[in-house]
DNA sequence: CGATTAACCTGGAAGC
DNA sequence: TGCTTCCAGGTTAATC
């Protein structure tokens, strides 16, 4: 499901239960997700307690005890989902479907300890749930996280302050791929993925099939605010739920309702009331306005 | 080096 | 109803 928005959503909804807690146990179904999951995983989560949760582009981080941070990845399906007594229950219902646990990889278990007189102990579970397994998890050294292969080369956090124009600039420059493919690629910047790539483009008039490099100045100026904006009014609702993205809690996110080009082929579009285009740009969709988009 | 393509997986929707 | 084909929010390995 998930872009940077709907990474931060999920973000949100998983901090309030994990931060202060600990992993009283952890299990894995299967051996891999993507990549193998590493050596003696549950065993090295067992126990730890969760001190911070972050998101990195599309990654989640969560800060142990231990001194390592859980790194993980929700690919293109992987969910989330509490269950908690007095916790509102998630996921059972997704677009009125019952939700399976057939694809139920990971189980964490996290106590947390209460000062509150009268509630020693709250127990939850967070189940990983991913049918197409494109998701990973990864466990790393948390002073170390910039050496992370995961983390090597990635570009500038888009709502952080290492985002600028400038810096735009000098991730697109020279490039000969086309702009819809370079910001695909985290190493221009983090956290964009097919949807808020298109509707950014979209937004700052520019065509998805422009070469990177003429994007440089002018048009750069006019791009990055977009992509600024676009991703803020996602996170703002949300995120978007196309087949099945939820939160944790199990609320949909509504950004898709906001889509001005995403899925919408042959929709007129709502500046210029041509027809919206579908083309395939490196093997993926790219959604756009021929009449807006220069 | 940079750019493009195939591959990894499952499930849902559309077409016949 | 059933079978086939296409498509999906992402990344990486292999190939030009």
């Amino acid at each position: 499901m998930p872009e940077l928005p709907e990474v931060e959503t999920v973000r949100r909804g998983l901090a309030p239960v994990m931060v202060g807690a600990r992993f009283s146990k952890v299990t894995a179904t299967r051996p891999d997700l993507r990549f193998p999951l590493p050596k003696e995983f549950t065993a090295r989560l067992t126990g730890a307690g969760i001190e911070a949760l972050d998101r990195r582009g599309k990654y989640l981080i969560a800060a142990l005890s231990t001194g390592e941070s859980l790194i993980m990845h929700l690919g293109m399906s992987g969910r989330f989902t509490i269950h908690q007594e007095g916790h509102r229950q998630p996921g059972n219902f997704v677009h009125g479907q019952a939700a399976s646990t057939k694809h139920d990889h990971v189980i964490f278990e996290t106590v947390r300890h209460r000062s509150v007189r009268g509630a020693s102990q709250n127990l939850a579970r967070i189940v990983y749930n991913d049918p197409r397994r494109f998701g990973f998890m990864d466990l790393w050294p948390s002073d170390d996280l910039e050496n992370c292969r995961h983390f090597q080369g990635m570009g500038p956090e888009p709502l952080g302050n290492s985002f600028n124009i400038t810096a735009l600039n000098e991730r697109l420059k020279g490039r000969q791929t086309p702009i819809k493919a370079a910001l695909l690629d985290q190493c221009v910047v983090a956290g964009l993925g097919n949807i808020y790539v298109c509707e950014a483009l979209y937004r700052a008039g520019i065509s998805p099939r422009r070469k990177a490099a003429s994007v440089c100045g002018v048009r750069a100026g006019r791009l990055y605010p977009e992509i600024i904006a676009v991703l803020r009014e996602a996170i703002e609702a949300g995120g978007s739920t196309l087949r099945d993205f939820a939160a944790t809690d199990g609320d949909l996110g509504y950004f898709q309702h906001r889509f001005a080009v995403y899925d919408r082929e042959g929709d007129a579009c709502a500046k210029c009331n041509r027809h919206i285009q579908r083309i395939v740009q490196s093997g993926r969709s790219t959604f756009f306005c021929g009449g807006c988009q220069r």
